[in-house]
DNA sequence: GATATTTGATATGGTCCATAACAATTATCA
DNA sequence: TGATAATTGTTATGGACCATATCAAATATC
């Protein structure tokens, strides 16, 4: 079909009304190649916080290239690092992520041998996760690269202090807004 | 198919393994039901960020739903109520939209009678975009339910100077990092 | 011991994001 | 001028991420 919803909607529309050929006339012409301005815009924390939250993934992304890391991939790493023995479900939640998409994940990491799932014996349903030997040392020079590229690039842009403040006040939103 | 690509994986990890066995010892009945430690993790930005913004997200969707408006679309309106006469490229671009992916936002703007193509006469390959009257009218509903219940809840949480300047850093991180 | 719950897993659908391609229109320039 | 290139809105499509329902195996509950 070549009708497309677009047209369909544009049948009820007055843009060909005398009316909007008028409102049409009123704003032909208005700041034609000059910037737009941003508004309020600028001010929505909403908008603000998810552009802000693109660069930085962006920025870690390239960060980690040579060890092929997404941020959520290195939370996971992080997260089984500090509390080795825990089941999926515990991991998985902690960060968020729902079980089911939680099995492909470690599928990634379990084939490229940076953790393991473990058959417990206390539970037999429940997989245990621990690091592999190379998991920890990617993990250990994915936190240099963290810390050094990453991390050090805000503090020159905010400095120690302001760098702190931000991520102490972005943690109180995420847990108590 | 019955065999998954995890079973095809797991045959080349030690989990039944003799290693394997010791290592699941060494890490059997750690924490069982207490909280997990985040660790590194509650001071990486990117982590927090994203938390807070989804936290911020969800909350600025509780407001709007009596106006039904996610966060794009009123990001959409606000723009082209500071900026009439633009066209779908320019206001797109701006809010780093990509063209094909406009489309059918503003397909549902439109088909809800909030803002108008109207076809440039300077241009015909362009439409220009317009807020309607009723447009106006939810913007204008819209930037209240924002100020009394979205941003004021950031107020009460940080005040009003560390909003400030919670936005300020932001944005500054969305533009420079 | 029958029933309910939990765990990891699969299947599936939705939304958002990115790229290629196309027709209509306009710009470029030989 | 006319052929070619570039732009605009659009469609189609595929990938990444997120959410729900469902299942078998194992465990908990009664």
């Amino acid at each position: 079909m070549t009708v497309s919803k677009a047209a369909e909607k544009s049948a009820e529309k007055p843009a060909d009304t005398a009316k909007g050929r008028k409102d049409a006339a009123e704003v032909q012409g208005q700041g034609a190649g000059e910037a737009l301005q941003l508004g309020e815009l600028s001010e929505q924390l909403g908008y603000v916080l998810k552009r802000a939250q693109l660069k930085v993934f962006e920025n870690f992304l390239r960060c980690m290239a040579s060890l092929q890391l997404t941020p959520a991939q290195f939370s996971v790493l992080l997260l089984v690092e500090k509390n080795p023995g825990r089941n999926q479900t515990e991991i998985a939640s902690t960060l968020g992520i729902l079980r089911p998409n939680f099995v492909a994940m470690l599928d990634n990491l379990e084939s490229r041998d940076l953790c393991a799932r473990i058959r417990s014996t206390n539970d037999r349903r429940s997989h245990i996760l621990v690091l592999t030997d190379k998991g920890k040392a990617v993990l250990a020079r994915a936190k240099k690269l963290v810390a050094t590229k990453h991390e050090a690039r805000l503090n020159e842009l905010l400095g120690q202090a302001n760098r702190e403040a931000l991520i102490a006040m972005l943690a109180k939103v995420a847990s108590e807004f």
